[in-house]
DNA sequence: ACCTTACATGTCACAACTGACAGGTCAAGC
DNA sequence: GCTTGACCTGTCAGTTGTGACATGTAAGGT
């Protein structure tokens, strides 16, 4: 049921249409919670259906703004507050963290460091959202969980290096 | 595929039945691939067809013990070092932490509180990890993952810490 | 002897998710 | 006028994952 959740608090934030949902999937939920176009446009069906959410507006290509109802707010802070947590979590790179030190140091050095690659690019990513949201007109209340994705990239970049280094230092000329 | 790759994973660090894996997957991969039995058994039966993995010994209550083959572990490394990572994510409780700036404060503060208190608890679950790693015999090469879990979570404790103080100094006696 | 709990393996109907297919619209550059 | 690329919505067959059902075994307490 989370993919039903996810949508309405993306309407909750404000009215968008299943393109820019997807989007926003890809930019900004890719990290806790992922859904393709393909599931999305049916569950905004099923929420309109539901009277969670209603069609507000269609535009150019017609594209469907869709908006969260008043019921809709309901269920969704009900899911928030009431509903017990699952903490359960399906992360690839987290597997694969997780399984590196069954590697041999040369090819555990090689995945640690496409992984540090990668967590710079995120961490810099972030670091220019935080910088837009300070820029903004009005006061943006999701800047603390894009400062606690910076601290827990940044936990991770320098574990990364400390690994890469430690590796290095048992494999290298040492 | 992940899952593939997860139980080959543990089957690389020690030869184990489908209850053990199990266990391990509750308690070990909950945060990075979480899986059921009733997918564990199928998948063992799978790895065992493709010669990846094989059944080594049977013990009481028709129990059997699987261990990764030389295939196993080749078709193991290669998804490592090889497959191109998928970075997409999904953890329910990171959807929450993401949306709970939607909630009005008494609401959030409850919901940030029943998050530390979880993040406390399995904070003091690594340490225990980690101490008795240290303490064992052999050296444990999975102990800096440990430590980055532990690291992780601590940055989660203060954020969520500093979270409930700026909300609870924001609608309080002040 | 009986009961409870942990051990242990499996199946299946159903729900969630993916990747590919499919079709159409508008703006900008050449 | 034409082509390219971004915009925009949908469907569907096949795979993955869930929750419940089903079945039985061994150990320990009373």
């Amino acid at each position: 049921m989370s993919l039903r959740y996810a949508v309405l608090g993306l309407l909750a934030r404000r009215p968008s249409t299943g393109y820019e949902l997807t989007q926003t999937f890809d930019r900004s939920l890719r990290t806790s919670w992922h859904a393709r176009h393909s599931q999305i446009y049916p569950e905004l069906a099923k929420l309109e259906a539901a009277d969670l959410a209603e069609v507000v507006g269609r535009g150019a290509r017609r594209s469907k703004t869709y908006a969260i109802t008043a019921a809709g707010r309901a269920e969704l802070r009900r899911w928030l507050v009431e509903a017990q947590p699952d903490r359960s979590q399906r992360s690839e790179s987290g597997l694969r963290l997780f399984l590196t030190p069954l590697l041999d140091p040369a090819d555990r050095q090689a995945a640690y460091e496409r992984d540090l690659a990668h967590v710079e690019q995120e961490l810099a990513a972030l670091e220019r959202v935080l910088a837009g949201m300070r820029g903004a007109a009005e006061p943006e209340v999701f800047a603390p969980q894009v400062e606690l994705g910076i601290r827990v990239d940044t936990v991770m970049r320098d574990w990364l290096r400390e690994q890469i280094q430690a590796s290095s230092a048992g494999t290298g000329r040492d």
